[in-house]
DNA sequence: TCTGGGGTCCTAGGACCC
DNA sequence: TCTGGGGTCCTAGGACCC
């Protein structure tokens, strides 16, 4: 190791380093349909859709028509006559998604995946090496563009909400830098739906108390924007603002719940109905946590009814749960009790579970009975059974492939339902144990 | 023109404990 | 008997993100 001047006299003088604005956030446009375009050279410059019956993801150029994600396919063919429907390469999203963050860790490995197409990077770092932030945000459009042919924008700032709020600024195809000290003046005119955490609910609030630029948010009074917005608005406002972010970089983040829905138009919710969907989701949920080695204690299910409200119940146990068995019975009980206290029209149009509290425990899988429906508990021998059961799935599934053995979705209808890789690309890794 | 799927976080009230 | 405060966990709902 070569030893500098300072080293040898002992001490390391302290570096003067003006602040600067070593966030980045990058995020790649219009993800899936960009790959379709990439993919098939006759789409590009075209408006162009990836979905079926929903529209998951629009091309730029049909975004100029209207045509946006989650509308249904049949809306944004009449928005644009021209568009071209494409079902998706989804195994592709993945692959290429990944190789972008490849790309961003050969800058630092300070890299936060934020999705599939979105990180977050501190370059503070490795300024000394690949120049300015600037600098850094341009390498990266470049090499992204040449190396994997994809458009990327990218924000870089002071905080992750700036810097996220800059890439957004910065789309299509761009860079913004905010430099530090000039976050005011950058912000002042911008709608204050940028802000992270402001949709269309809040927008709507804050537009009823004539607040609608960002640069109006920072000049009204706090209590004032504490009775509109809730106590976690000055930190938002705070980060906003260029001050101290306390959200670092987060390398490596687990998901703390696992979830899974299915939409199923307008049902009635026959038992018959509630057991297979149920059993279906429930399947694939305990079949993650299995396969990542954890269990959970709280289980959420949700019902939303034909006029969109929707109701929870939660129930948490002692003791995690991951056999598919034991939460489709849970998920039943739960969404019974659920229905019987919202009489309506009576049909419904999602099931979802959600199960939180995770625990990193490969005894998991020995989860006890719950006992919901009146302290019915099992013995021994009826939870090993599942236990059982459980195992021998995973392993078919291992062997040959997950459509191999398993719950059927006959109760699902068929035109609406997304392909299962579809679901894959959302979905978090599970804590590892 | 009613809308796909997987997540996170905040709030508020209540139970319970010390 | 009534008074007080703080902490933690649970539940339900809502808003928001990609």
């Amino acid at each position: 190791m070569a030893l500098s001047g300072e080293h040898m006299f002992g001490y390391r003088r302290p570096v003067p380093r003006a602040p600067a604005p070593t966030i980045l956030h990058a995020d790649l446009d219009a993800f899936y349909a960009s790959v379709e375009q990439l993919l098939d050279p006759g789409l590009r410059r075209r408006p162009i859709a990836v979905g079926g019956g929903v529209v998951l993801a629009a091309s730029y150029e049909a975004r100029a028509f209207g045509v946006s994600a989650g509308m249904s396919g049949g809306r944004a063919r009449r928005l644009c006559p021209g568009l071209t429907i494409v079902p998706g390469h989804f195994e592709e999203y993945q692959r290429l998604g990944d190789r972008v963050i490849d790309v961003l860790r050969s800058f630092t490995p300070l890299v936060e995946r934020v999705s599939i197409d979105e990180a977050f990077l501190d370059v503070a770092g490795a300024l000394h090496l690949f120049g300015s932030p600037g600098d850094i945000a341009t390498a990266v459009r470049r090499r992204v563009h040449g190396e994997i042919g994809l458009a990327i924008s990218v924000g870089a700032a002071r905080t992750k909400h700036l810097a996220k709020v800059a890439s957004q600024v910065a789309k299509p195809d761009g860079v913004i830098v905010v430099p530090v000290g000039e976050e005011a003046a950058f912000l002042e005119h911008l709608p204050v739906g940028l802000m992270w955490g402001v949709g269309p609910a809040t927008r709507a609030r804050l537009a009823g108390a004539g607040i609608h630029s960002i640069g109006e948010l920072a000049a009204a009074p706090g209590p004032h924007l504490e009775r509109l917005l809730g106590r976690a608005a000055g930190g938002k406002l705070a980060a906003l603002a260029g001050d101290v972010d306390p959200r670092r970089i987060e390398v490596g983040g687990r998901a703390r719940s696992v979830g899974a829905q299915a939409a199923l138009g307008r049902r009635f919710p026959t038992p018959e109905l509630v057991r297979t969907t149920f059993g279906y989701l429930a399947d694939r949920v305990a079949g993650r946590m299995r396969a990542a080695g954890c269990g959970g204690r709280t289980v959420t299910v949700r019902i939303r009814f034909a006029d969109f409200r929707s109701v929870t119940r939660s129930a948490s146990v002692r003791h995690a749960v991951s056999s598919t068995l034991t939460l489709a019975e849970m998920c039943c009980a739960l969404a019974g009790g659920a229905m019987a206290d919202h009489p309506g029209d009576g049909q419904i149009t999602l099931l979802a579970v959600s199960v939180a509290n995770l625990v990193p425990d490969a005894t998991a899988q020995l989860e006890l009975p719950l006992g919901l429906d009146g302290g019915h508990r099992p013995g021994s021998a009826h939870r090993s059974a599942r236990w059982s059961v459980d195992r021998s799935v995973d392993a078919v599934r291992a062997r040959f492939g997950h459509g191999a053995v398993g719950y059927a979705t006959v109760a699902l209808s068929d035109d609406g339902r997304v392909p299962d890789a579809f679901r894959r690309l959302a979905e978090r890794r599970l804590p590892d144990s």
